[in-house]
DNA sequence: GGGCAATATAGCCGGATTGACATACTCAAG
DNA sequence: CTTGAGTATGTCAATCCGGCTATATTGCCC
């Protein structure tokens, strides 16, 4: 799982795996629609073979790539934990996003033991502070 | 959504993201259960920061981190389309592969359910514009 | 067998990134 | 105003990665 988001980084690399996803397509194919070179489809392709994101199956010269979603799952599985939180309260966040009232999510389970005192109180937000 | 990946791919990171779920700490926190210096591990925060993965709340010279899960929403939305995929039958699918007897499983009770496909495969896919 | 089509591999380069160290900044307490 | 805690920033070395061009490999077809 790990190297998998690393995979995921690539933005190529997303891209193939979008047009994977209707179906198997040869690697010409796949060259027609990116804008990459053969070689280098070629490149990310061994990526995400030796990731086990994709599959191959030769037909001839051809060879047609197809995808595997096994490792996309593991990633899912990962972002389980998290998604309860905003799963939680949505709403409360676009309301945050939009109007910036002052407060926010009512779980305040600090970590450590000393709750440090009033609660978030929040209001910082994007102050980008050169 | 797009760099989403390429912060969560390093594992110093989603560890730190993993801290941050049970709730806000102080970046001496992190810094004790990483084994990451301090400069290193604010670094991380500043790029967490600017992804809008976390969020900080000044307390004296104490700035307590808190995950903002929005992002993690967006990467769970790109999934989305994926999910069918092994939601929809992950034994069929390794069934499906040319023939890989690495599966074995005995019993596939999904005697006919849903053919995933069968088609796949849009040949015209031949860059020609239509 | 020769030639062509389809894909993979090798090698190179520029740019991005991670880590540590040293240093600057900020705030509260005297 | 000085000090010390807590955190941020700057710099540097090492490494990794994505893209390209050139070349090797494989398999059909004449």
């Amino acid at each position: 799982m790990a190297s998998t988001f690393a995979i995921l980084a690539d933005p190529s690399r997303r891209e193939i795996l979008d047009l994977l996803r209707t179906g198997e397509r040869p690697v010409g194919d796949l060259v027609d629609r990116l804008t990459l070179t053969q070689p280098t489809v070629s490149k990310h392709l061994k990526v995400l073979r030796e990731a086990g994101l994709v599959d191959v199956r030769q037909d001839a010269q051809r060879r047609w790539y197809r995808l595997r979603p096994q490792p996309l799952a593991e990633i899912d599985a990962w972002l389980a934990p998290y998604r309860r939180m905003w799963e939680h309260s949505l709403d409360a966040l676009e309301r945050h996003l939009d109007t910036m009232p002052e407060d926010s999510t009512p779980d305040d389970s600090t970590p450590n033991d000393s709750t440090p005192n009033g609660t978030t109180a929040d209001d910082s937000a994007e102050g980008t502070t050169p």
